[in-house]
RNA sequence: GGGCCAGUGGUCUAGUUGGUUAUGACAUCGCUCUCACACGGCGAAGGCCGCCGGUUCGAAUCCGGCCUGGCCCA
């Protein structure tokens, strides 16, 4: 690294080139190996349980603000001296993988050997993998390559297999022959959460059900029965035909006027010539059809409460490839929109068909490939979740939530379960369920856990023959629900089973970062997974990211064409202008990607880049030790930048990190740089304070340098290689430790702002006038309160250097003698609202209409008394002025002093020699 | 249909223990090259704070209803 900084007279100063020294660091801090976490450390750990990335694709913009976030944890919680456990990580089981290979491929995973077409998964997850791992180095992050995981290797489908043996042998997990969501598509049960709902067309169809028994003629006056010469029948709106040889009940709801003629009466179902009753519910929907509705099993969600309420057999019309039963008669073996055409065509010819009509339904599908959710009667393995409940909404309440609002989202979710957790999925690139059958009785035998990782479908079950009845042992086909895998991150991470010290100091995890759109998987299945497994919570805090939408506000979609590219981004404006629009981003709020903040942050980045060529320049000679005394204005600004720390501090701890970044920017651009620097200028090139001043700018430009490292993590190494590193012992400003406030003097601050304002002043002033800002202006005289003057004179130095030294000036309290008047005297609604409530809108009119009175009044008495406004009845004999019920606006008149120009600011005057003719 | 979040100048955004003059950025328009920075500095214009109602002396802020968008669920 450079040694020698640039004197400051030569062109050659440091070049400013963002996007050329990203590239060099992110080289060198592999090879520095500065974000290991050290095993061996007596540090205090800080640990994240990492999202691993899926690995179907290359990462968004989306995805990219949220690892930066997570890499802002991460580099501040290492600058605050923890021992930072940052793994490198992807999620590579699961069926959007499969579904990738089979479309590339343009196969089906049945039409090649099981382990064939795992293989291809992996192949393709690995170069995604790659690819990915290129966009973390080039976002900035901090991971940590000797900690990785990949959720397909062995080494961690073991640990699932070890933690479902676990819970199999604590009695929570069961075999169950259920109604499952299942795509006949991919032939696979799914659990709630793979079901999307979708807004689709379906057509509704009326059909006749005969009474088997002779009706009153009188029940035909009623809407939806009639009469033709097969007899008396009801007609029910569907649109699920095909499932008419299913149908258990009809139903109808109790206020409907025909209820009383109708419950308890068999019809016919048509076609079928099945016999059902009518009974009565208020889950009927009375305007929906004719608000007669049949009940099959099952059609959605809704029958399955039918099922259970009125002991329904589980009858089923669809089998698992989406074909019609032999339950179906005629009809069996075709497929389900066959089958619809077909019973419709028939019952058309039959005189059993009604009408048909268009209906907009709101209809479950498959996440994947969108396909109609069937229900079907499978055997699947359970997870129980129904008991737990309480025990996760517990746990959730002893961890912290950011932003808290995310916690609501849990709750919900955990109330509204209804069914226990589908884990077994009838797929191949998975974790396979570590299992045995028996062929004849059924009975499990599980894998031994010093056995796993295992592949029932390969390896030999541990012992030859069932124990029970000494049938044949079949291996388990099935794999696990992907989220199995996932939900166990945080045991994988500590080494649960693996390496008890370790995990002993590990667990709980510090930190689970994630987006909210995985509360109800993610994170419900992690806690419920960890806490029946080590019965302690699986992580301190979670932080909750909001989603990224495309920059016209709409979700990004590859559909759509609205993805985002993070490389495309960070190759146009560099990597910590990218990182610049991540910070702004409010956690677990919806933000659009807006360039206009990365185009903003190549701009903050050049502020910090030019603030710290100016310090350094200052700083050339070496490192400033702390002088005896301090200057009024450095204490100032150390002050505010104190408290910059002190904030920005208690910012990062709760993860808000856009209002981290605002504090720190503006602290930088404004009190910094436009003031402060400003200010001292004149005077430290006029060589005055040097010490004060080379030590307060040292002390605040290596802080503010560390306070941006997280956020900018280039450009503040690049810094602080070139400018502070041959004073400073740390090899990196990202391991060196985070900033303490150096101290606050409240009195400094106050006298320090009043200067400020005072300079500020004038230098507007001049630019207003045009005049050159380096000019000097001849002011002999600053008038001001007193206790203004006093805090004034603290900053004496930097004002006269400001007004570049006029040859005698002299600050006097009080007034000049000029004609100043009053323009208005207004009303203080925050003092008369609560002293006069009602009363004050009354006062504060008279106030409004009655100015020159006022005016007058004060001007020549000095107050008024509140009493003398009419109709305004008060105790206190109060001036209004005093009591502080109105403001006075004064103008001072235009003339001054003879030879001498004043000019007046907020609270004090200046006066200016006039320029002899 | 339900839960949660958001709705603020042309665009994006800050701000909610209620105080009348709402923050900043981008864009626009003046002025200005000053020895860190013209990708800078100083200034101007631009808002009935989504809509309607309520509470209050006073509402961007609290309450109720509605509309729009997002996420999740049914």
């Amino acid at each position: 690294m450079r040694s020698e900084p640039a004197p400051y007279e030569d062109d050659d100063m440091a070049e400013y080139d963002q996007k050329t020294f990203e590239e060099k660091w992110q080289k060198k801090w592999q090879e520095m190996k500065i974000y290991h976490f050290d095993f061996d450390s007596n540090k205090k750990p800080y640990s994240i349980d990492v999202p691993p990335r899926y690995a179907s694709g290359p990462l968004h913009a989306g995805h990219a603000v949220h690892y930066t976030h997570i890499d802002f944890a991460a580099r501040y919680n290492r600058m605050r001296g923890y021992n930072v456990f940052f793994p490198l990580c992807f999620d590579v089981n699961g069926i959007p993988i499969e579904e990738r290979v089979e479309r590339q491929l343009n196969i089906t995973r049945k039409d090649i050997d099981r382990h064939k077409f795992t293989k291809l998964c992996s192949k393709f997850a690995e170069k995604n993998i790659a690819t990915m791992t290129n966009q973390f180095i080039r976002l900035g992050e901090s991971m940590d390559p000797s900690i990785y995981y990949q959720t397909d290797a062995e080494y961690y489908r073991r640990i699932t297999q070890i933690s479902f043996i676990e819970l199999y042998k604590k009695g929570h997990i069961y075999k169950g022959e259920f109604p499952v969501n299942w795509c006949p598509r991919c032939m696979t049960a799914m659990a709630d959460a793979e079901v999307v709902y979708s807004d689709r067309t379906t057509k509704l169809n009326t059909i006749k059900f005969y009474f088997i028994k002779p009706q009153d003629e009188q029940i035909l006056k009623f809407h939806g029965i009639g009469k033709d010469k097969q007899g008396v029948y009801i007609e029910i709106a569907t649109t699920r035909p095909e499932m008419l040889p299913a149908c258990q009940i009809v139903a109808v709801h109790p206020t409907d006027e025909r209820a009383s003629w109708l419950v308890d009466q068999i019809v016919k179902v048509p076609g079928f010539g099945k016999e059902v009753k009518i009974v009565e519910d208020d889950a009927v929907d009375p305007e929906f059809g004719t608000g007669l509705v049949m009940i099959c099993t099952i059609g959605d969600k809704e029958d399955l409460n039918w099922v259970f309420k009125y002991k329904l057999p589980l009858e089923m019309s669809i089998d698992e490839e989406g074909k019609m039963t032999a339950l179906c008669g005629k009809y069996k073996g075709m497929k389900i929109e066959d089958a619809r055409k077909a019973v419709i065509e028939d019952m058309t010819k039959n005189g059993l068909f009604i009408k048909q009509e268009p209906l907009a339904q709101n209809v479950g599908v498959c996440w994947r490939c969108k396909t109609p959710v069937e229900f079907i009667n499978a055997k699947q393995w359970f997870l129980k979740t129904i008991p737990f409940k309480q025990m996760v909404l517990d746990t959730s309440n002893a961890m912290r939530w950011h932003p808290e609002f995310m916690k609501i989202r849990l709750e919900d979710w955990v109330n509204s379960l209804e069914w226990d957790w589908v884990i077994s999925r009838q797929r191949y690139f998975a974790t396979p369920i570590p299992l045995w059958e028996c062929e004849q009785c059924e009975e499990v035998v599980l894998a031994r856990p010093e056995d796993c990782y295992v592949d029932p479908t390969i390896d030999k079950p541990p012992v030859d023959k069932c124990q029970k009845c000494g049938g044949r042992l079949k291996g388990c086909e099935d794999v696990f629900d992907t989220w199995m895998d996932s939900s166990i991150s945080p045991l994988y991470n500590t080494f649960w089973k693996r390496d008890e010290k370790k995990f002993k100091k590990l667990y709980p995890m510090s930190l689970r970062p994630q987006a909210h759109d995985i509360i109800r998987t993610w994170a419900f299945y992690t806690i419920l997974r960890c806490m029946l497994l080590t019965d302690e919570k699986p992580f301190e805090n979670i932080m909750m990211g909001g989603f990224i939408l495309s920059e016209d506000g709409t979700p990004m979609h590859a559909s759509l064409g609205n993805v985002i590219d993070p490389l495309e981004v960070i190759n146009e404006y560099g990597t910590d202008a990218f990182r610049c629009y991540a910070a702004s981003c409010a956690l677990g709020e919806d933000n659009p990607f807006r360039r206009k903040d990365v185009v903003r942050g190549t701009k903050l980045l050049r502020k910090l880049w030019n603030v710290q060529q100016f310090i350094g320049n200052i700083i050339k000679e070496g490192k400033p030790v702390k002088p005896k005394k301090i200057q009024d204005i450095d204490k100032w600004i150390l002050t505010k930048y104190s408290k910059l720390v002190k904030k920005c501090t208690e910012q990062m701890e709760v993860f808000d990190y856009s209002q981290a970044m605002k504090e720190i920017e503006y602290f930088l651009w404004h009190e910094l740089a436009d003031h402060y620097v400003e200010m001292i200028k004149g005077s430290f090139y006029n060589k005055e304070n040097v010490d004060s001043i080379r030590y307060t700018l040292y002390t605040i430009g290596l802080g503010i340098l560390k306070l941006f490292a997280p956020f900018f993590p280039h450009i503040t190494e690049e810094i602080y290689w070139d400018l502070y590193k041959e004073y400073e012992d740390d090899k990196s400003i990202h391991v060196s430790p985070w900033p303490e406030p150096i101290l606050v003097d409240e009195e400094k601050e106050k006298a320090g702002e009043s200067v400020k304002v005072y300079i500020a002043q004038v230098r507007a002033w001049k630019s207003e006038q045009g005049i050159a800002l380096n000019a000097p202006i001849q002011a002999t005289t600053t008038y001001a309160p007193k206790e203004t003057i006093t805090k004034l004179k603290t900053g004496e130095s930097v004002i006269l250097s400001t007004l570049k030294y006029p040859e005698n000036h002299k600050f006097i309290a009080g007034k000049p003698e000029i004609q100043e008047t009053i323009t208005a005297v207004e009303p203080v609604f925050s003092k008369l609202g609560p002293t006069f409530r009602t009363d004050s809108n009354k006062i504060s009119n008279w106030i409004k209409e009655h100015q020159e009175e006022l005016i007058k009044t004060i001007d020549s008495k000095g107050d008024m008394l509140i009493s003398e406004i009419p109709g305004v009845k008060v105790v206190k004999k109060e001036g209004l002025l005093k009591a502080g019920y109105v403001q006075v606006k004064r103008e001072p008149g235009l003339k001054g002093k003879k030879g001498s120009t004043i000019l007046s600011f907020d609270g004090f005057y200046v006066e200016l020699q006039r320029k002899k003719p």
